[in-house]
RNA sequence: GCGCCCGUAGCUCAGUCGGAUAGAGCAUCGGCCUUCUAAGCCGAGGGUCGCAGGUUCGAUUCCUGCCGGGCGCACCA
């Protein structure tokens, strides 16, 4: 279609002599209103001015064209004021898509722009303090599905989980865990001032007690501590694999910080920028000059006492990255931390890459409404609403659909008693009732003896009404939008494209009739004219064996384009609800 | 003070690399099941796209400045 319309641009502009310095690329659409065709585009509007003729003029030029280079495809081509160009596919030519969708089944909407390339994406990421909180479950649908569809983009994508199981915070964990065992053993001991609070440390030090008893208590703070930290590090990263587990998210590599440390890559990392003048002394502290690349002043990366910053780690932990063979980084990274960005991005140029090798998703806040009040989280101290809790009351589907239904850049409220009542008519539910019903039709058909023909086998002339064709186009549409979807990086489109399949099922459910009345009874007779006149007239439609073979096999279609779109998201498609 | 994100229907949000009459869900109101799943369908009402300028054939979309909300500006992670 697109390259139609460009070898038409280049047969207007060789037969009108016009030079032009470049050809733009046409784009087409989805018009908003059907009376304007199948597809449109601007392409003429878009042209006008470099051809210096009139938008119009240049439109009629093209259609004219168009019509005469491809009359197999088009109906008709009509141009609209100002300079719009309305396409009309033959009614027969949209049985294509339905064959495509049938011979390439789940692999349907999968395109080659990544092909060959390598890509990894590091998500969710939490330190292993505590137990995973509502924000991290929306961190983590997100990392999961744009996963997803830069595998459909053909990418070869790597999903990684870097664990903080270095520095401060565990040392914090650590002595938060210790102090919590002394005190099951009878002692009292003032509790670290920026230690972790929640009921969870409890649960671990009691753990902790009945793993090694009252041993611990023997030892110095320093090793017993350690002793703890690694404890509590190795118990709660459980129960977070766990979590992710339940809400059916997997990783391919869970990157331990510590293991980066221990192979020395740190200290190789900040070597290789010294010899770059990169990273300098000064004021008793090693820096890196990231101000050379854009970030606003130079960084810490390591302090006075000796200690490496967080920050430190990260350039090892995406210089590593780039060394195990990814063309390109992607971080899903809570918005808090858009300050962050400019520091990496330096530190990926620093090692010679370019900026756009290393790309971030932020993702917003998330709040939690209870009661439509606002529930306070602070894992400092311990009072938060846990992932596992939010996946036990509406499902790991729905709490999926939900995240994934707002753009990651805008802040979203969780309402919990609104998730909970309205599970019924929750989104998702109308998703995935469309897929339902179709496999509840396929059973009913097989309970009858009827099949469900291939899309080959089918009179395509049954399937070439108003309503087939507006469903159809709308599967047309799959590939594209998924590509879009994946390009930019927003899963959110894939679940809006879905809400509108499904409404076009269902619309066209209760309309037409499949399968045949299971008694073929009298017709009702007087009582008409209540319905609109369209649905009377379709129920009084005659359903040969052919009509009700012919639209079962483009349900077929239907539901496989849903259940590939569902997949994407990561949600299930049920065959029965 | 500086930087980033957001401001669209009563509510929650799509749409925005400039295009034709700005869309959906929820909520409200009125209809549709003795036949394939009513978790559904059909219809109605609801808008100065935060405000003000600018760019042009055309701006909700791009630019500037305000106003309002959120988040960052550590030798914390």
């Amino acid at each position: 279609m697109v390259t139609a319309l460009s070898t038409a641009l280049e047969h207007v502009r060789d037969s009108e002599n016009l030079t032009i310095p470049s050809m733009p690329e046409p784009t087409v659409e989805l018009p908003k209103q059907e009376k304007w065709g199948d597809l449109s585009s601007n392409v003429a509007m878009a042209v006008a001015p470099k051809f210096g003729r009139a938008p119009l003029k240049v439109a009629e030029l093209l259609a004219s064209t168009l019509k005469a280079d491809c009359d197999s495809l088009f109906e008709r081509v009509d141009v609209a004021p100002p300079g719009f160009l309305n396409f009309t596919i033959k009614p027969g030519r949209w049985i294509e898509v339905l064959s495509l969708i049938e011979d390439l089944g789940e692999s349907f909407g999968s395109g080659q722009v990544g092909k060959g390339k390598r890509v990894v994406v590091e998500f969710v990421s939490a330190n292993p303090t505590g137990p995973l909180h509502v924000g991290h479950g929306r961190g983590a649908a997100l990392g999961h599905a744009a996963s997803n569809l830069l595998q459909t983009a053909g990418y070869d994508v790597q999903r990684e989980y870097y664990i903080n199981d270095a520095g401060r915070q565990m040392r914090m964990l650590g002595a938060s865990v210790f102090a919590r065992y002394q005190e099951c053993h009878g002692r009292t001991v003032t509790f670290p001032e920026d230690g972790y609070h929640g009921t969870y440390i409890h649960t671990v030090a009691e753990a902790l007690v009945q793993e090694c008893g009252g041993t611990l208590l023997d030892l110095s703070a320093e090793v017993a501590e350690k002793r703890s930290s690694e404890f509590a590090c190795q118990r709660l990263l459980e129960r977070i694999k766990q979590d992710l587990g339940v809400f059916g998210i997997e990783f391919s590599e869970w990157y331990s910080e510590a293991s980066l440390i221990a192979a020395g890559h740190l200290e190789h990392s900040l070597d290789d920028l010294k010899a770059k003048d990169l990273v300098f002394f000064d004021e008793g502290a090693w820096w890196f000059r990231s101000s050379q690349f854009q970030d606003e002043k130079d960084r810490v990366v390591a302090k006075q006492n000796g200690d490496y910053t967080y920050l430190a780690s990260d350039i090892a932990y995406h210089r590593d990255k780039f060394a195990r063979g990814f063309d390109s980084l992607i971080n899903i990274w809570g918005a808090d931390h858009h300050g962050y960005i400019p520091r990496m991005e330096a530190a990926v140029q620093a090692f010679g890459y370019q900026k756009e090798q290393f790309r971030v998703v932020l993702v917003q806040m998330v709040s939690l409404l209870r009661d439509g009040r606002k529930v306070e989280m602070s894992k400092r101290s311990g009072e938060f609403v846990t992932l596992r809790e939010v996946i036990d009351e509406v499902g790991a589907d729905a709490a999926k659909f939900f995240f994934l239904m707002r753009r990651s850049d805008s802040h979203f409220d969780f309402d919990l008693e609104l998730a909970k009542r309205q599970s019924s008519d929750n989104p998702v539910y109308y998703v995935q009732y469309a897929h339902a019903r179709i496999a509840s039709l396929f059973r009913v058909a097989e309970s009858r003896g009827i099949q469900v023909p291939s899309i080959h086998d089918i009179d395509h002339t049954l399937v070439m009404g108003q309503d087939e064709i507006r469903l159809i186009k709308q599967l047309s549409s799959y590939p594209g939008m998924l590509e879009g979807s994946a390009v930019s990086l927003e899963p959110h489109r894939v679940t809006f494209y879905l809400q509108e399949l499904a409404a076009q099922l269902h619309t066209y459910y209760n309309k037409h009739r499949i399968l045949p009345p299971i008694d073929s009874g009298e017709a009702s007779g007087s009582s008409e004219s209540i319905v609109d006149d369209e649905v009377a007239h379709s129920h009084r439609e005659h359903l040969s064996p052919e009509l009700t073979a012919a639209r079962l096999a483009m349900m077929k279609q239907v539901q496989t384009v849903i259940r590939n779109g569902l997949a994407v998201l990561g949600v299930s498609a049920p065959d029965q609800m």
